[in-house]
Parts: C-alpha cells; structure tokens; sequence
DNA sequence: TTGCTCCTCACGTCACGTGAGGTGGC
DNA sequence: TTGCTCCTCACGTCACGTGAGGTGGC
C-alpha cells in the first residue's frame, strides 16, 4: 500500500521557528497566526480572528501596547472552531457553548487542545431507520455487511446515521450494501495506516503527546480525503469535458 | 471525450423516477432539486434556492398554480452557483455576470450545462509552486507520479493548487508524492466506475439527458465521499478510543 | 525616519433564515 | 377532508468586510 514503515521514522513536528516565525514562548501575532490558520482553512482572514475574539470564542493576551499574543492554545481553539464551522454548519453561538463547557470540564491551564467532541445524537435501531427513513431490514442489512456497528448500549450516533443515509441514496442508483464493504476496508486501512505513522509521537511522555497524536491523525485524514477530492474533480472535469 | 459509447451497456439503468420522483418532461419541484444538489452541497436549504431565483441567478418556469418547476438546467446552473462560491469564494454578483456573459455566447436554448467552467485561475508552473510556498521540483516530482496534469497551454488550475498544497503538508509529515499514486488510481477509478454506471442515461436522446447524466455523477461521487468519511470518523473513534 | 504591522470603532454588506398567513394537489 | 408541499413578503440575523484615523516596533 502507499505509506509503509519506511515514513514512519521521517515523522519531524516542523521545528518551532519554520513556520511563522514566532518569537519566545511561542506566543504570535496575529499575522503569524493567520498564516498558520490558512494552511488547513484558506478562507481565514484578520478581520475574522478579531471577530472571533469580539464574539468570545478566543482571548489571546496583549502586549503592553495592546498587540495581540496568541499561544498554540489559542490556535488550537480556533482550530476547533473553524473545523466546527466547515465540517458541522455550527452557528459559533453553539461552538462557543460546547467551548465554555469544555473549558468548565477541563481548567483552562490544562485545556491542550479541543474539547472532545461529544456524541449527542443517541438512536436506537429503529429510530435510526426512521430518522434515514429506511426500512429497519436496510440497517440490519448494513450492520451484516460491517458498515454500521452499534456503541456499547446499543445505540448509533450521528456518524452512523450518515452511513444509513447515504447508503440508502446510493441504493436508489443501484449500488447495494454487499457492494459497500469495500469501502469500509479502505477507511479502516486509512485508519490504521494513519494512527501507525504517528504512533512515535503517542509514544513520547510529554504530557500533551497523546492528544497531539490524536490530532495530528485526524490532520492526515482530512488531507488525504483534501486530495482525493480534489484529484476526483479533476478526474470528472476530463471525463466530462469540462 | 465526454461518456463515450464503449462498454456501456452491461449496467443496469435506473429507472427514470427512481432518483428524485420527478414528473413529465424531467421537470422537478424545489423539493426535488434540493434532495439532489444536498448530495454535493449538503448545506442547501429551500430557503437559499428561494433567494438564489431573487437573485436572478436561475429562472425556473412556473406552474398556472405558480410552483416552481426546475429543469435539468437550472440544476446545472445551480450546480454552477454552489461550486463557485464553495470552490472559488465568489460573491454572487461575480458568478451572476460570469452565467450572464455565458448565456449571451450561447443562447439559452443551446445551453445544455453549466458554461464552461472557466478556470478564472491559471497558473505557470512557477507561479503554483510560489502559491503553495513549494520548491518548484517538489511540483515537478508530482507531475511525475501522475497527480498533476497542466491543461493545453501548460497551465495549472484551482485543483492542481489545492494538489500541491496538500501534498506539500502530507510531506512535513513523511508523507512523500511517489507514495501518493494510490490515490490517483483510487480516483480515476471512482471517476470511470461512476461514469459508466449513468452511461445510458447519458445515450438517451431528450434534451437535458447529457446534463443530467453529469448530474448524477456528481452526485454519486459526493455520496461516495461522504460515505467514506463517516467511516473513516467510526473507525477513529475507535482507534482514538473517542 | 521609513515602511510595515497592528489597533479600535462605526458602519455596511452579503447571504441567507424565520415566520406569518395562505394556497395547491394526490 | 387531510396531510403535505409549496407560495409570498416582511423582517431579522449571522458572519463578517471596509475604511477612517491612529499607534507600535525593527
């Protein structure tokens, strides 16, 4: 497959001035930040990280002449909250909730990075095939072919009633549950292949390592599924004659 | 070279009111045009359908009743619309004068697609390298392994930046282009299985046939996408132990 | 000193969302 | 008839962008 050991031992966290240049303790302008923000949200701009601050989502300290200082705390946060914007549609009144409860949970000198995100759709069976408006057959159906698998308790989450979902659609043109399996061997294959190249990072002692790790494997996979997508837009413009 | 003839015929067809319920005529109600654009553009909503006709970015017939009633080609134009703002940031006054520009070249009645998707960025190869702050070899070197492709004329597109830059973040962490080819076999076979799959939608001979068989590839591909992702997100909390 | 980055604050704008009150169609 | 989808129109909101006028720091 693609990545085999031989990546594994190049696994380098870029050296602490290669990025933006940030000076001692690592706190960074504004400008800094902006430029370590874009590399994953392109969109990002100054006038919306002031805005983010005016709305409470961050507080970076200041400089005596009243200059922003942000901390890779801070980043890390607004990491969260962009992720949150792209991936969920969350208006930021609800990820500034689902931040203040974190930062209760979890003092804010320990907080190293986002808030765990928590799982607040619980369906049973039934109410998953209701929800995806499927008959209950079609979910067992998925669940055979190793496409859903319920929590402890018995319950699905949001993730699995986006697979209902979906699946269901695809139904509709034909492609059945027994063609899916496939596709749960490529994610579960990206996966591991993922978590094995950044297992030398969980392994340090540092005390923010494993979260860091997790992170940075959850960074892997969204570029990955960046570069597909953009090699299958590609890939369409060519067969479609763009 | 848009959905040639070959090899078509062994897959199975869906019947033409098996995707969205549409009747007579391929015509579709506000409700059915938004069950399709939600496979690629989930954040659709009736309301923004509403404001984009207010706009004057598509003008759908009416019924005597005064429902709206959308053809394949207000699909493509709307496709058109969501991609611009998704993929290029543009405010709808630019994409409204970029669909008018295109209707006065070519009459309504012509108009079978979205036009043309004018790749408004076109980049030497020097200049993409500049924009995702690489070494012009490490474009080269991706060129090599077949995930960049120069347009007649030798330029480079929005994708081929969205490429590059990925690449180039997946290479801080190990990640290097020649182990990169899997994932440019995985899309052109994604892109291929689909195409063929609608292929007879795209040989029937009414008129918008063509325009809805690149519809429906689309949006196969996006299910596809979205249903590797949710289990990709699974199979992390799993391995995360989320 | 110069050029650059950064600051606040007021106002504008863009892209919708909401909700009331009502009609059409199987 | 009933339940559902669809309609318009007025107003509200959310997430910023802009620009004036000014200060800080290598």
């Amino acid at each position: 497959m693609a990545f085999r050991a031989e990546g594994i031992a190049r696994i380098a966290q870029p050296a602490p001035d290669s990025l933006g240049g940030e000076s001692a303790k690592g706190m960074m302008s504004i400008g800094e930040v902006l430029t370590h923000l874009r590399a994953e949200f392109p969109d990002t701009t100054l006038s919306k990280l002031r805005f983010l601050e005016a709305e409470g989502l961050v507080e970076p300290e200041r400089t005596p002449s009243g200059y922003r200082k942000y901390s890779w705390d801070d980043v890390a946060r607004l990491r969260f909250v962009l992720t949150a914007q792209r991936d969920r549609y969350l208006p930021l009144r609800v990820i500034r909730e689902q931040l203040a409860a974190a930062d209760q949970a979890r003092p804010a000198l320990l907080a190293v990075g986002p808030p765990p995100a928590e799982p607040a759709v619980r369906l049973t069976r039934a109410e998953l095939a209701e929800r995806a408006e499927v008959a209950p057959e079609f979910v067992r159906d998925l669940e055979q072919h190793g496409l859903l698998t319920a929590w402890a308790g018995g319950w699905y989450d949001v993730d699995a009633l986006a697979v209902v979902t979906v699946a269901a659609r695809l139904a509709d043109f034909g492609v059945e549950p027994r063609h899916l399996r496939a596709y749960r061997a490529a994610a579960d294959r990206e996966v591991g292949l993922f978590t094995q190249l950044v297992a030398p990072l969980a392994r340090q002692s540092e005390p923010g390592a494993l979260a860091r790790a997790a992170e940075t494997v959850r960074e892997l996979v969204s570029l990955s599924e960046r570069l597909h997508s953009a090699l299958v837009r590609a890939g369409l413009r060519d067969a479609l004659g763009g």
